[in-house]
DNA sequence: GACCAGGGTAACT
DNA sequence: AGTTACCATGGT
């Protein structure tokens, strides 16, 4: 057992971030709330202690640590109010989504995470893939350390998975998606899926690569794209955003492949961050039903 | 008990 | 090319 201090700290002003909209925004799993502005998050091997006054945060971590890791990996450098302001003059939905999820940013994580995260999305509301992540890494990741009672363990990678079986995974409760994982792992450690090579590849052809693996459609792999790779124009579509583009743009399209073509077409390069900030405007304030 | 959840696949027309 | 049943589990 080993009871993490959190006694470093870097303080620093930050615009546009919102701590609680960008971790509860629905693009990353491994986060709890300690209080209404101070968060617990684990990535990149580590354990995150954050906390927001305003613009004011607290990283609790070495000023090093925060340049080399974490202004990287929550997109602190790039200029968000630009890109609000192109899509807030597009349309009244948009600019409301804007002004009411502003803080969002798009985070850079880790393309094995994102890709068995999003495996074990698919029909599960968001507090339930949460709690399949967690279990996962319970299970099989290294122990980090723990904080006020809770343990915290990193996301195993494909090496650490290479011998589970595939009954190991619905014993964790994770049903029909235990193929899907398992052949995820399987297809990792026989060199016929490496992420890391993918990094440097076009969009169109990272998407066909992933589509190879059991259980991953264009969805899934259009979320790996956004939240992974930073291929910020890609629009993943699931049933939120279909019942919320007929809502806001009167698009009645069953098939998914008709509302990305819109998308392309309307929100252009910028057709990620409008998703974020439609998706959890929306989700948030329940609306398309 | 029916219905749905940040989907995808296979088997149909 | 466009539907539909089904997949496993947990929550209303």
């Amino acid at each position: 057992m080993k009871e993490l201090a959190f006694s470093e700290k870097y303080k620093i002003k930050i615009n546009d971030f919102d701590l609680k909209q960008t971790l509860e925004c629905g693009q990353c799993f491994r986060y709890k709330r300690l209080e209404q502005n101070s968060y617990i998050l684990i990535a990149q091997n580590r354990v995150l202690k954050i906390e927001q006054d305003q613009n004011q945060f607290t990283f609790y971590t070495t000023k090093q640590d925060f340049h080399e890791i974490w202004e990287e990996y929550f997109d602190l450098k790039k200029d968000y109010k630009a890109i609000k302001n192109s899509l807030a003059i597009k349309d009244k939905y948009l600019k409301k989504a804007v002004e009411e999820k502003g803080g969002i940013r798009i985070i850079k994580q880790d393309p094995w995470e994102t890709l068995i995260s999003f495996i074990l999305s698919q029909t599960k509301q968001i507090p339930h893939i949460m709690a399949l992540v967690e279990a996962l890494s319970n299970a099989y990741g290294d122990y980090l350390g723990s904080f006020r009672g809770n343990d915290y363990y990193s996301f195993p990678d494909y090496k650490r998975l290479k011998d589970v079986h595939e009954e190991a995974y619905r014993g964790l409760k994770t049903g029909f998606r235990a193929a899907y994982i398992h052949d995820a792992v399987k297809r990792a450690n026989e060199n016929l899926l490496d992420l890391e090579a993918l990094r440097k590849e076009d969009t169109s052809y990272i998407r066909q690569e992933l589509k190879k693996i059991k259980g991953v459609g264009d969805k899934i792999a259009d979320c790996v794209l956004l939240f992974a790779y930073s291929r910020t124009e890609v629009f993943p579509t699931d049933v939120w955003i279909k019942r919320l583009m007929a809502h806001f743009y009167g698009i009645e399209e069953k098939d998914t492949a008709h509302i990305s073509r819109f998308a392309e077409e309307y929100f252009g390069e910028l057709g990620g961050y409008a998703q974020q900030y439609l998706f959890y405007y929306g989700r948030d304030n329940k609306l398309g039903k």
